[in-house]
DNA sequence: ATTCATCTATCTATCAGTAGATTTGCCGAG
DNA sequence: CTCGGCAAATCTACTGATAGATAGATGAAT
């Protein structure tokens, strides 16, 4: 059949879609089942609460994320074209999915989501901050002002990228997206 | 009774608060009915729909929200001022409220909201960008770079914003809403 | 024979929404 | 002031749909 990767694969699949259009409290156990081709109780096989298919979901959007964007201080790759390489990230979701971020979702409905999917998507702004302090480092800051630290920066483009996923598609236009990430790189 | 301002005000109230907590999929009538003290039927009786109710949210929270901030071009006060004005309105539903922007709620999941509220949303964001372009168009840019129109600061000012909030919110540290927000007003 | 994965069937709870009776508060007539 | 009537607001009671979750049967693979 058509069983890429296995059922418990695709359910999480079909999941992490709904979870980007409707957030956590908007897909069904039945809906995810519909599309995969199986009931709702071979759900509950695989993940036997929604909380811990939320969480599945939010893991394996992390890990896959962080795996694209690959090692922070390979030097195989300047940290200029590893910040293009992030930001690209984000554009990617907005333009080619045209979805949200996940955890850009979750985050924003954090204080209804069971603790244990809470928990993952503050490991996603972990993780990805820890990345992004990790090459901001490698960027030598000789401005004469330059007053924010790795940390303080990486906060600053975490930030921006996920206000301009918000901004562009509520407002229904990507090309606003570009203008907020103009110069993100260089401050 | 307890009555301020009649039953639809407290309605709403009750339903904004719930929708920047748990997303507009994640409240009920019956919940709203339950913490008013009525029966859902008579939330139905001024709000016919959901729809009609999240716009009403969404429409009451804009027009607050603006009022708040008094006019953009009021010589009274200066465009620096207000600029800080308006960054405080969100520090304070961050830190006082303890709440997310309903709007950034709403933008998460805009994809999956019914289309009056979607409008609403945007609407906020449009509102918004009118006033902040306003307010930022009255301050000099004199520096020998500024490559940035009033539209494009203004779009950038909303985006960390809200992405502060988000970031806040999930990392439990409201020192991270500072850190983001340093020398926003300032580029 | 055991395990894995799926199924059917069902449970209890809740959802948005509706119909129609009842209460409440106000206003004008006597 | 009191009564009748009207309309706004709330109620009870319900519908059909859907939610997450569970029990136990079925079939396939090892």
């Amino acid at each position: 059949m058509n069983d890429k990767g296995g059922k418990a694969e695709q359910i999480v699949t079909v999941a992490e879609r709904l979870v980007r259009t409707n957030g956590y409290n908007g897909f069904s156990f039945r809906e995810i089942a519909s599309e995969v081709g199986i009931k709702s109780a071979s759900v509950h096989y695989h993940f036997p609460t929604k909380a811990d298919l939320g969480a599945a979901v939010a893991r394996r959007y992390t890990e896959r994320f962080l795996a694209g964007l690959g090692a922070a201080d390979d030097p195989a790759n300047s940290p200029e074209a590893l910040l293009q390489r992030y930001i690209n990230a984000y554009r990617c979701a907005l333009v080619d999915e045209d979805l949200m971020c996940l955890c850009g979702v979750l985050g924003a409905e954090v204080d209804s989501l069971p603790p244990e999917v809470a928990r993952e998507a503050r490991h996603f702004f972990e993780r990805n901050l820890e990345w992004l302090e990790s090459v901001l480092s490698r960027i030598q800051v000789d401005g004469p002002i330059g007053p924010d630290g790795a940390s303080r920066r990486a906060l600053k483009i975490i930030a921006a990228l996920e206000g301009a996923m918000i901004l562009a598609r509520n407002l229904g236009r990507n090309d606003v997206f570009e203008q907020i990430i103009t110069d993100l790189a260089i401050v």
